[in-house]
RNA sequence: GGCGGCGUGGCUCAGUGGUAGAGCAGCGGUCUCAUAAUCCGCUUGUCGUGGGUUCGAUUCCCUCCGCCGCUACCA
């Protein structure tokens, strides 16, 4: 078992608070959530930080647009982001707001150092200002040669003079970290995109704005502030301390053991912020994870085009678990995932209500109707029957091996296959309810061993479905020999030795539990 | 254009040099403890196209068709 002192730090991309997240947000939060509570169920120490990136032109504008000035903007963004966090049981430990001043402090202090070291150096950009936008337009953007928003005006070549940062001097100590260090891009096909996104050479960069009031003043020239791509990979960092006056979480925490971010960012992530900290000396996180994408029914999800989906409507119609359960178990978290409500349905139908549920209720009801909920002298029971076939020290590895993968779909489909099917099979194979009638002990050791199955789900299921595996694990009175807090995966091959006698501790309604996850009449319209 | 990936039953996908599997959906049956759930059985596939290698390819190679990702400095 590990140390409880062994530390693991996790952390997802900070998000733009121009507006609300989308369940595709959702998806990374809810992802790095599932790897999260399973390393603490392994017995590490997780630091879990996500946040908001907040020293960006749209965040000003945005507030703007409302009356408001940035900072009570990005603070309310903030509080209504975490409550969505919340609401779907994402475990984080912290929340970085890149507006805070322990962000400003580290990151001034980490472009110094690089500036002290000779990373970086002043040019002079020319580009195409927009009057309107107040900020410069790529050849890209240009409708007919001019401003997509500002159709009317003219755009004017200005000069600006900013700090570059030396990426292109990085370029061959990134492909030996990539050569070496296989693991540090996941999954596959994206290391291969950045190998050769670098060898096909790497540019300079310019890491700096002129004459902006809102984010964090460049230390040797406070006419420049950071630009945000440099600013906002320091969020890793500046939330533990570094740069502080006490970096015990720093040196505890760093490096990361992965970095879970949307596969757009990736070159980013792999690249430029591993530059940077080899430029400023410091330790590369041991991994970055780049999930893919939700769509919605297959188109992208897009705020203009209407198709972003608010995580909290889902939340309020289904509940906390079941978004979870769609999110990790019909999107592949490597892959690209698709959303529509009718699947949602199909699934928790199906999966949930139907299979788990159902599971919990049957076997529940059988006791508290023959036993009264007292499974009497069942703690010399031992039960290996359910699992006839199974080695469940073995498939406790297994599943180990796919959730320390991101392979949450496949995790799931595991539970499910060797868990509750098998499970519900014993049921129907040895008939407990007939048995009761001419065997009582007989129906007790299959009750025993049923009890024994919702144990084994209740910890398997925690870290994906938190409330739900808790609901399983309480059902019993299994807290008496073995502690919620404490459970890990290799608990289910064997019940505590010295355990008691089975009883039904769950909460009842006229000699039933109630329905977990009530079934959902699909909608007959469309 | 360059690099890479994908195209398998209605849907989502797995898979192997010897002519294919799972889950869901659908259909039929069954038990009755349970959320009309469970459990059992069944149907559907030219494994994108055309070639090649091979005794034999869905699996290896090439052409083509279709789809997708990356192609940095959103200044």
């Amino acid at each position: 078992m590990a140390s409880s002192q062994d530390p693991f730090y996790i952390t997802t991309a900070i998000d733009y608070p121009n507006s609300r997240p989308h369940i595709g947000t959702a998806f990374e939060k809810i992802g790095a959530d599932a790897q999260a509570r399973f390393q603490r169920m392994k017995g590490r120490d997780v630091h879990f930080l996500m946040g908001n990136d907040e020293n960006t032109i749209k965040v000003i504008q945005r507030a703007t647009e409302l009356g408001l000035e940035p900072k009570p903007y990005v603070d309310d963004m903030a509080r209504q982001f975490q409550e969505v966090w919340t609401a779907l049981n994402v475990s984080n430990t912290d929340f970085i707001q890149t507006s805070q001043s322990r962000h400003h402090i580290g990151s001034r202090k980490f472009i110094q150092a690089v500036y002290d070291a000779g990373h970086i150096f002043k040019k002079t950009y020319t580009g195409l200002y927009c009057n309107g936008c107040e900020s410069f337009k790529t050849e890209k953007e240009l409708i007919a040669g001019r401003c997509p928003n500002h159709q009317s005006q003219e755009l004017k070549q200005v000069e600006e003079e900013n700090y570059f940062f030396r990426l292109s001097d990085f370029a061959d100590r990134l492909l030996e970290h990539y050569r070496t260090h296989p693991e540090f891009i996941k999954p596959d096909s994206r290391l291969n995109e950045i190998v050769n996104l670098v060898e096909s050479g790497l540019q300079d960069v310019s890491i700096s704005r002129k004459g902006f009031v809102w984010g964090i003043p460049v230390p040797f020239d406070e006419d420049q502030t950071i630009y945000v791509w440099f600013d906002a990979l320091l969020n890793y960092i500046t939330a533990i301390g570094y740069g502080s006056d006490d970096e015990t979480l720093y040196l505890k925490y760093w490096p990361a053991d992965v970095h879970v971010i949307g596969k757009d960012i990736t070159r980013f992530h792999c690249a430029l912020w591993p530059a940077m900290l080899m430029a400023a000396g410091l330790p590369l996180p041991k991994s970055v994870y780049a999930h893919g994408f939700v769509y919605n029914k297959g188109e992208k999800i897009s705020k203009s085009a209407g198709t972003a989906i608010d995580p909290m409507t889902v939340y309020q119609t289904f509940g906390t678990d079941p978004f979870r359960y769609y999110f990790l178990k019909e999107c592949v978290f490597g892959s690209d995932g698709n959303f529509s409500e009718e699947r949602f349905v199909e699934l928790y139908n199906s999966d949930l209500a139907n299979n788990l549920g159902n599971l919990y209720s049957r076997t529940i009801s059988m006791c508290v109707r023959y036993f009264e909920g007292n499974l009497e002298g069942s703690s010399t029971i031992n039960p290996t029957d359910w699992k006839s076939g199974l080695d469940l020290g073995e498939l406790a590895n297994e599943l180990d091996d796919l959730v320390s993968r991101f392979e949450y779909s496949q995790a799931l489909q595991t539970i499910w296959s060797q868990i509750l099917d098998r499970a519900n099979r014993y049921i129907q194979n040895t008939e407990p309810f007939k048995l009761i009638k001419t065997d009582r002990e007989a129906c007790k050791q299959v009750l025993a061993n049923l009890a024994d199955a919702i144990r084994v789900t209740g910890i398997l299921l925690k870290p994906f479905l938190p409330g739900t595996a808790e609901t399983f694990y309480r059902s019993f009175n299994f807290e008496d020999s073995g502690s919620w807090d404490s459970l890990d995966f290799q608990q289910i091959a064997n019940p505590p030795s010295g355990r008691p006698d089975y009883r039904v501790t769950a909460a009842l309604e006229a000699g039933k539990p109630l329905p977990m996850f009530p079934k959902i009449q699909p909608s007959t319209e469309s």
